[in-house]
DNA sequence: ATCTTTTTCCAAAGCGCTTTGGATTTATCG
DNA sequence: CGATAAATCCAAAGCGCTTTGGAAAAAGAT
């Protein structure tokens, strides 16, 4: 059933059966009231290829994955993010649209899909230090929104972040309150902005308080339960190991626990950890009491309130003023820190 | 720039800019090499919303993830799935259009999708024991694949499915071949089909041996951390407690392992575990030597190769056969399997 | 009752592509 | 060299919707 056979059904013009359909204030109201019933006795739907052909708009929101590049991406926060981003999505009609790609067709893709019509607009994951899609995307003048930023960038560009610099701040902050003096940090891959920004929070809370860092006891790698479990055991062999540490999530703090399992290090006494809490739906920081405490913010939230604000882009004026959100983490007590006993783990076993 | 700005450009007809553009055989070879590096030149892109209309293909593969239903999707398993699903799209031109909905939605979204003409075909996740979706697309008349089977359903449909039966009949067996007699069960959720027939597999390794299993053995929840280490705390707590547990991924497993450390059990010696690995990207079995004694199949391969049948049966005839396709998981031993010392666990602290 | 205004409807022109059914030109052949 | 076949090209008709610019009908004003 396509709208002409419906209007001749009606013994309407296609016009008028068009404009009844999407709530146009020229259509008689009982004849809007019969063309209704009748769509849905027929179940007339519109055809959406047709719609995007003439109204110039795909209703579809660009996702452009790159295969290995960013691969920290399909990741454990992906999901979560375009759960909560698919949420806005579909409650103003659009959908997502995905596609991966090998690395180096990445802004080819994304000038096919803006060219193309294919999309209305693109979320960027993952930012750099310096990321060359935000200039690529502002030229070729589509609206976007940036999950995170790009410290380097010096081009106006909509975003939305959490202020990874003061979460971990005040996580180490917290760590040095309770007397520990060798913190090691378990960053996230440094070529991202938000772990580069994480690290300016660590570093920050040390020279507060006029202290030096250890270099040895800075690490950096995408986050996985391995890196925290090999990184760990690796610190605790240092001749003057740390007593605290500051995770990126909490898969890599799970590799914590468990090099300290191993080693006889029991966490919140002789070790203590926290951690960034993403708030993953199937990953939980324990249920009820934190299981580590963390700084938390979730990325599903953040993906909702991302596709909120770049679908109000796409639809407003195109001199719209860039949008910008920075959002706090919210820090909560687990029980994974305690104060330094020592200053030097003990070791039982 | 169109294809009438092209093709006026170059002083031919679009419909002969077309067809060379499309590899057709009737335009001079000459001819073509103009049009395409005119083309190119002015970078032109077919607009693809005019195509989808035209040729009355959308190029895209649906994906509909209910909000909360089967909120397992938007979970571990989903991301490493699409990530591989995407690959093949990509290869075939498609791409990936997901739309979250509201539970009540669902049917209605495959309904408006599929007479939309937005989707050339769908993708079902995690497929319930008599599950609704397959009939409503047999009905529809729609390509789709299934990722995973629904035991009750009558119909024919296209699949691809690990073998979780023997999957967890082999770790059981390996595990009563060790000895041990007491073997706790840490399902996925029973609602989904994977885990009935992971139960199966299960029951059937005791059955074979003439084993009863106690009931209080056997659990059945979403996978997550704290599942997996709370049912263990409880199940350490019975009078005979179990020497022995299979459990549905890696992310329980991990929580298994944290209730023994705190029990002061060893796992491998005083808990042997085994569990399913889906050999998700960003979570390993360990890096090296695999952690955990497993049954593995990854599940971005699955992915891919769903992905790969599904664009075929699009592009097939109508009337082509169902494919269905079944995976054996592989066995790894990890360091988390070990003979049954005692009967019971020893306890040490 | 006549003239405006408002309401309600519609014919037709796109949107930018593909494809059908020739028409034209060039090559092949007896 | 005329006739047939093959190679190239193109005009025009869709695909199924929206939207423009009126026209016709109904309501309101005088």
């Amino acid at each position: 059933m396509n709208l002409k056979q419906l209007s001749d059904l009606l013994g309407l013009s296609q016009t008028t059966v068009s404009r009844a359909l999407n709530g146009y204030s020229d259509v008689k109201a009982s004849t809007r009231a019969r063309v209704i019933a009748a769509a849905k006795e027929h179940n007339y739907l519109p055809n959406s290829r047709a719609k995007a052909l003439a109204t110039g708009r795909a209703m579809s929101i660009g996702h452009v994955i790159p295969r290995t590049a960013r691969h920290e991406l399909v990741n454990a926060i992906f999901a979560d993010f375009i759960a909560g981003a698919g949420e806005a999505y579909s409650e103003r009609g659009y959908d997502l649209r995905m596609v991966t790609v090998e690395d180096a067709d990445e802004f080819a893709t994304y000038e096919r899909l803006a060219s193309n019509g294919a999309v209305d607009g693109f979320m960027l994951h993952g930012p750099s230090r310096d990321d060359q899609r935000i200039q690529l995307l502002n030229d070729l003048n589509v609206p976007f929104i940036v999950h995170g930023r790009s410290s380097d960038c010096e081009q106006p560009y909509s975003w939305l972040d959490v202020n990874n610099r003061s979460a971990f701040k005040r996580a180490t902050d917290l760590l040095l309150d309770l007397g520990h003096t060798r913190v090691a940090l378990l960053n996230g891959d440094e070529n991202m902005d938000f772990a580069i920004r994480r690290r300016e929070g660590f570093t920050l809370a040390h020279e507060q308080r006029g202290l030096e860092i250890d270099p040895s006891l800075m690490h950096s790698n995408e986050m996985s339960e391995p890196y925290g479990f090999e990184t760990t055991r690796q610190l605790m062999t240092l001749d003057a190991p740390p007593t605290a540490i500051v995770a990126s999530a909490l898969i890599p703090a799970l590799g914590i626990q468990r090099a300290a399992h191993e080693l006889g290090l029991k966490i919140g006494r002789d070790l203590s950890v926290i951690c960034f809490d993403d708030a993953l739906s199937y990953f939980p920081n324990g249920s009820g009491a934190p299981l580590f405490t963390a700084t938390r913010s979730s990325v599903r939230d953040a993906g909702r309130r991302c596709g909120t604000l770049l679908i109000d882009r796409i639809e407003a004026a195109d001199d719209a003023p860039v949008v910008t959100e920075l959002w706090e983490a919210e820090l909560v007590v687990g029980g994974s820190t305690g104060p330094n006993l020592a200053g030097i783990p003990r070791r039982e076993a």
